[in-house]
DNA sequence: GCCATAAACTTGAGTACTCAAAGACAAGGC
DNA sequence: GCCTTGTCTTTGAGTACTCAAGTTTATGGC
């Protein structure tokens, strides 16, 4: 089999058990998945904790449905808020309520830990994380940090 | 954000880009999907090209449950057959039919080809690959090399 | 031989997405 | 001002899983 094959069927192994790890963690402590967790962190990152529902699609990845699908429970949960455009009424807004940025906070952490954990040991230097973010930012996924 | 979360998060957006594309070219040529095309792998890696449910399951981190429902449309299609074990009434083997490995065959080819395109250009020098596939196996993924 | 426990598998219900279609609105040509 | 085209969003239907519960069969103590 060829390397390229190989890279690619374990980069999705490696994120089933990723995902795993970081939904058992956060769903326990702050009833989130990781997908929800992505989702605040990166309407968070937006200027004004605001982000048209076109954008927010695009930049985790997701279709515009599953985005609206997304927000719902978590507008439920008055994490986040619906805002409407002066200038454009078609677009709605999803932005970060005051509670959804404490929780946030907190999911923040627990999500740091878990990744502290997965990373954690001699198998793990500091050079080797780097060299993993920049090979994975190679493969085109947008990342999310320093944004 | 620390830089372990940050690849976490790459990684799983990488994924997601990276499951799009094989999924595309996988269903437009051959029918089916990234999901089916590993399984398939799994099993022709397999002494026999057979497996019982519950080791297949674990080797693609799945749930048995998982298994079941992604077998069944292979079984219809005629890719892979139930086998008994006569020692153990319990236990179905998933077993890979001529056709199957014929099929698989092709698919294997798109999806190297896929995967080249994925590595390919100077963005790309085969160190990087290896040392990307050496890094995703410390982070846990069984991979399927050479098995 | 019988019983308790455990293993392999399937099934029902639920979740998180996808795509395609539809509704509401915006923008530009004319 | 109207009409066409394009954009933003939601919704219906479908897919691919999960977990928990149920069935069937094996195994080991006694």
């Amino acid at each position: 089999m060829s390397e390229g094959l190989d890279v690619a069927l374990r980069l999705v192994r490696a994120q089933s058990a990723l995902v795993r790890r970081f939904d058992a963690r956060l769903g326990g402590l702050h009833g989130v998945s990781l997908a929800d967790f992505t989702l605040l962190l990166r309407l968070d990152q937006a200027p004004g904790g605001r982000m048209r529902r076109v954008d927010l699609a695009e930049s985790l990845g997701l279709t515009a449905s599953g985005v609206t699908r997304g927000l719902a429970p978590l507008e439920r949960i008055g994490l986040v808020t619906r805002e409407t455009d002066a200038r454009d009424a078609r677009v709605a807004y999803a932005a970060l309520t005051g509670t959804g940025r404490r929780r946030l906070a907190e999911m923040r952490t627990t999500a740091e830990e878990t990744a502290a954990e997965v990373f954690a040991g001699p198998a793990w230097p500091a050079a080797d994380i780097a060299r993993l973010a920049d090979l994975l930012t190679r493969l085109g996924g947008t990342g999310l940090r320093g944004r």
